[in-house]
RNA sequence: CGGGGUGUAGCGCAGUCUGGUAGCGCGUCUGCCUUGGGCGCAGAAGGUCGUCGGUUCGAAUCCGGCCACCCCGACCA
């Protein structure tokens, strides 16, 4: 007989986490389970965003908007079927998009015929250029700075929740310009956007860098990222911004006349991030504990936990946790009082600590009669004791110091995992170790090797990386610099 | 699409080898009790055992087909 109580006696084994250390994967689909950001759907590879991770992609958002519309462009919204025949127009667009298309063949009760079905949009490109075609006449209409926040759809072969889903949230920026060194400037412009964005509200630092010709975006000139290193050292593409030069413009004759009275083509720019952020986010700063969300994005700041064995003394004490509640907020904190009576102040601690609450406020008698509270910090997981009145000054800093503290922590992780590399066999020993700087010859050809061989691609040319001459460590060949390598999402 | 695995209660699983009344833990609900790190006690609800077929007096269990999902690769924000 096998033994049925197996698991009799150590009854919260089920409530902890996997660690990241025991299975990395395991550990970030169970969190985000927990955590009750996410849960699958039924359709294949596609999620439902519960209302803790929507509130996180919701204060992306709002910031991420801020910065568009201070570096001047304005939302728009195109619609989410687009004619076959428009993606098919940019030639290397549909060969490579095609694969992980869903394409509607029936509408009206009626099998469309084939050249007149739509795809569901992979990316708006092609149908936003349409519309382009009919806005840009003059010079005097460019340059234009179009952004649309919407979901997109990609019949990926292996999803991962947030990180490759088949229907996502994102947004995408799309531009016109009069001349290609307008174009390449927005382009640039945009991935500081996202650097920034990353880095100061993210906590995530950020290699900014050009991607190589075959990682390039299908139908662009050049195409630009920002690569992270997750805890497991894998490298994760957390945004991309692309120059296009006029590829599309040529496909759907988007034309200006010049000062000069000449027909021109032009250049245009698309940019974009996406849901993919909260997967970043999750895998950059969290803990066997749960979620950690830096306090710029965190849904809740701060959670006040009452405690008290009468009801008299419970009444006493959820009165201060209102007033001092009310002051937060006047402070400009996202707080909340949990004064729910059927669960104990130990489940509740282990609640918010794997939902990523930034904060939590223990107030009890005790501290009443001290005139303090316990104000513990999810990062650190750290407790301490501070005066009543010094509370919510407390909890500004704290919230402050997280921020800052979470970066560093992330920026300093990923230095002590960036090596320069100088051989195959050194590329070889440290293929998962981390961000790997390696001298390469610059061939598709030699790239697919070291893919094929290591699991390494190129992730970007860092632009701080210094560029020196030296020997590709596969060939041998001359390389005019060093690039990046990693194990990638 | 290649390689591996799993389908039994909301979740996690046992039972399958050796066929014989559908089980355990968590969660949920009710009542009492409890509150400084995932409380306690008592009771209850909840299942066409993925699906179709075969063998058998009898199938979660044996045999065959199909389907779905997960993990590892190739694709990708």
């Amino acid at each position: 007989m096998t033994d049925q109580t197996a698991s009799a006696g150590k009854k919260h084994d089920n409530l902890k986490l996997p660690t990241r250390a025991e299975n990395f994967s395991e550990w970030y689909n169970e969190l985000v389970h927990r955590a009750k950001l996410a849960d699958h759907s039924d359709v294949r590879g596609s999620m439902v965003i519960r209302p803790n991770g929507y509130a996180i992609w919701e204060n992306m958002q709002r910031v991420l908007d801020g910065m568009f519309k201070d570096t001047g462009h304005q939302n728009a919204y195109f619609p989410v079927l687009i004619p076959e025949s428009y993606l098919a127009k940019e030639k290397k667009h549909v060969a490579d998009f095609a694969p992980q298309v869903a394409v509607v063949t029936h509408a009206g009760g009626k099998p469309l015929p084939e050249g007149e079905r739509f795809v569901i949009r992979p990316t708006s490109e092609t149908i936003i250029n349409r519309s382009f075609t009919n806005w840009v006449q003059s010079y005097r209409d460019l340059p234009i700075l179009i952004n649309q926040w919407a979901n997109v759809m990609r019949w990926e072969m292996r999803p991962r929740l947030f990180l490759r889903t088949t229907e996502f949230l994102w947004q995408e920026g799309h531009t016109c310009h009069a001349t290609e060194a307008d174009a390449t400037e927005e382009t640039l412009k945009m991935l500081d956007v996202y650097e920034r964005f990353a880095e100061d509200y993210m906590a995530v630092p950020v290699l900014k860098g050009q991607k190589t010709e075959s990682e390039k975006f299908p139908g662009a000139v050049n195409t630009y990222s920002i690569e992270a290193m997750m805890q497991d050292k894998r490298a994760l593409q957390a945004g991309t911004s692309h120059m296009l030069g006029q590829n599309f413009a040529k496909m759907f004759d988007t034309m200006y006349q010049s000062k000069e009275g000449k027909k021109e083509y032009v250049w245009q720019t698309s940019w974009g991030v996406s849901t993919r952020l909260i997967g970043a986010l999750i895998m950059s700063h969290s803990d066997d504990a749960g979620l950690i969300v830096p306090p710029k994005l965190a849904p809740h700041h701060c959670v006040i936990i009452i405690i008290g064995k009468t009801p008299e003394e419970r009444a006493k004490v959820k009165e201060k946790a209102f007033a001092l509640a009310a002051d937060m907020k006047k402070a400009g904190h996202r707080v909340f009082v949990d004064d729910d009576e059927t669960k104990g102040p130990g489940f509740k601690y282990a609640e918010y600590e794997l939902r990523g609450v930034c904060t939590r406020v223990e107030l009890g008698p005790k501290d009443l009669e001290k005139n303090q509270a316990v104000l513990a910090r999810r990062d650190t997981r750290e407790k301490t004791p501070v005066q009543l009145e010094a509370v919510v000054a407390k909890l500004g800093e704290t919230l402050e110091a997280m921020q800052r503290d979470l970066f560093q922590k992330a920026k300093s992780f990923r230095d002590a995992h960036t090596f320069e590399v100088n051989s195959w066999d050194e590329l070889k020993a440290r293929a998962d170790d981390g961000f790997l700087l390696a001298h390469w010859d610059g061939t598709p050809e030699t790239e697919k090797r070291i893919k094929d061989e290591l699991g390494l691609t190129t992730r970007n040319r860092p632009f701080t990386l210094k560029q020196e001459p030296g020997v590709c460590v596969a060939t041998g060949k001359p390389s005019a610099g060093r690039i990046v390598f990693a194990k990638a999402y």
